[in-house]
DNA sequence: AGAATTTTCCAAAACGTTTTGGGAGTCAAG
DNA sequence: CTTGACTCCCAAAACGTTTTGGAAAATTCT
């Protein structure tokens, strides 16, 4: 409602000795202080943002990119940990501004659009590519930002990630110590770091036992791209008897591809994601999922931090992987 | 990078020319518009946001609260809807800004810093109850809203909701219909709209075809509130033989009552939410959803119009509610 | 040619803060 | 009494737009 300058007038002191007063300077008695502060609780006096981020030079605003295709917007817990991050964000004095991406233009435009209207003082990107191209615009602008998923990117950023890797290069390990040796990936599109670095597991772990690396067949993250994928692998002369998936998505398709070319049940199967749905499955879904609690603050912690200045190689958090056994992934090995 | 006024000097024009060659005033000449559009382009001027906000009086930005008390955040599709919404708020040159309510704090403080801060140009509500002090509040203020849900306010208020007490009922008669005399409610919490709209549906169905209408039982709206409802009926003198349940989370909870209780199976059983993993549940749970397609789409509209000041009750979307037939409602009415 | 009108431009005033760079007083030390 | 240090305050200058209210120049009309 009142604005400083009526606050000042009604109080009889100066605009600038209102706000030092507000803001807590030493430069102002006790006496002033306490006057000014009781006055503008009485007004509910609230500084104008616009006009403090005018003056500050700082939008006070982070904005995060909601990717639009192929597949719902990552993990089951998505959302939740949008939240958790906007949450210790806003404890900063920050807004996180949800960004989705209009069809017809790119994340990129996005990222300009923010960035160079000066509409935020970071960016939070989500679904990194290996070679992503908003992460060096980003780079080449100098602005703060946070990925969840690494790149391929030859400076180094800051990045939430869970170790794709290691994990599904144990889950095959598992596999291979429960008596399986035909071992399929169904991967989802290695553009994505994500989906690259899962691979890369499997096949490092496939070698590590001496085996073949053909089974291996790549689709869209979605439901139907696991169907695709699975069925492919099935067609194969020697099929698989155990399959670890990219996504829960993915393995959930590839539950239905095995049902419908039965020999139903036969195969071992474990997903990554940890979605809800995968509890409901039948047989329930094995899966993995990132550790850490709270992983919006991790991201909002990291933002701060980048926007305070520090270096991206003090910002980077690789969570391990861990199991969430349930039932697919207990198939014998030798009855496909 | 560049502004206005380096803009302007590198063209030998005055600040105001070119802001307004930039806008696309008529009283600029079409040979210095083309001049300046293109300098603009060429150095990738774009007009500094906390600038234009201060001085349009505007904030650019709507918020909506998330909710982080009880059960997750609404229908399944919620973050889409969001996406959406901001999506087409976008295109009207506003950003969607989450607003988590962090422990300790109330969804009106949030109002409050938002608004008194004139942060925002108006807000988006979820989750209202009959008795809604968040709109209250912004009532008092005259800021625009939209909610999702009605309240039971004396004064009208823009919101999109589905038409909860026409679904129940329709579910309700569907029952009897079916043959079922016994059927039982599981509701929400009361002080919730959607919750008590629904319970009345019930309710109302249930008088008009002359049944008792003691088989309620209430709980918090998640799983294990259904499953502890559930067995609270299961614990009455007559069992129902068909439930109607307020959520999918509650139907689930519910479905888990059942099996534990034995008389697997033998009780139909339907929901409302047409949550994803309802589609894995055994037996498959049916359930209910709200009409339309891009609900973001609509939630946006009703914003863009509350903020050209379009009087509430021209902007009230009540969405009839589909069935979703799988299978948990096919029990036969004497089975119990 | 002079008057009226239209076209094209601009200086200056906002918008509401924060911050800079002092300026009065007061007090203690020299 | 002067000097210096301290305390408490403030005027004015930003921050980068948009908008108001003309003014000069060009054009059209008498």
């Amino acid at each position: 409602m009142a604005n400083l300058k009526q606050l000042a007038h009604s109080l009889g002191l100066s605009i600038t000795t209102v706000s030092r007063a507000l803001d807590g300077y030493a430069d102002v008695s006790a006496a002033t202080r306490e006057r000014v502060c009781e006055a503008a609780e009485k007004v509910g006096y609230r500084p104008n943002a616009s006009a403090r981020r005018l003056r500050r030079q700082r939008a006070e605003l982070v904005a995060v990119t909601l990717p639009s295709d192929p597949g719902h917007i990552g993990p089951p817990h998505f959302l939740d940990m949008l939240s958790g991050c906007a949450e210790h964000l806003a404890a900063a004095g920050l807004n996180l501004v949800i960004a989705p991406v209009p069809r017809g233009e790119s994340e990129l435009d996005i990222c300009r659009r923010f960035v160079d209207g000066r509409r935020v003082d970071a960016m939070l990107l989500v679904r990194t590519k290996r070679r992503d191209e908003r992460v060096e615009f980003l780079q080449s602008r100098g602005i703060p930002f946070v990925t969840n998923g690494r790149t391929e990117s030859l400076l180094p950023h800051p990045y939430v990630d869970g170790d794709g890797f290691a994990g599904f290069r144990a889950a095959t390990l598992r596999f291979h110590a429960a008596g399986h040796r035909r071992i399929g990936h169904i991967a989802g599109p290695q553009e994505y770091y994500f989906a690259h670095d899962r691979c890369r597991g499997w096949r490092t772990a496939m070698e590590e036992c001496g085996l073949a690396t053909d089974l291996c067949a790549e689709g869209a993250p979605l439901e139907q791209g696991g169907y695709l994928a699975a069925l492919d692998l099935l067609r194969q002369p020697s099929r698989p008897t155990a399959l670890v998936c990219a996504t829960d998505e993915m393995a959930i398709g590839a539950l239905r591809a095995l049902r419908e070319a039965g020999g139903d049940n036969q195969i071992s199967i474990v997903g990554h994601d940890d979605l809800p749905m995968g509890a409901f499955t039948s047989p329930p879904l094995s899966t993995m999922r990132m550790t850490g609690e709270n992983l919006g603050a991790s991201f909002a912690s990291l933002l701060l931090r980048a926007i305070a200045g520090e270096p991206a190689t003090e910002l980077q958090e690789l969570h391990p992987i861990e199991f969430v056994d349930r039932d697919s992934h207990r198939r014998p090995a030798q009855a496909a």
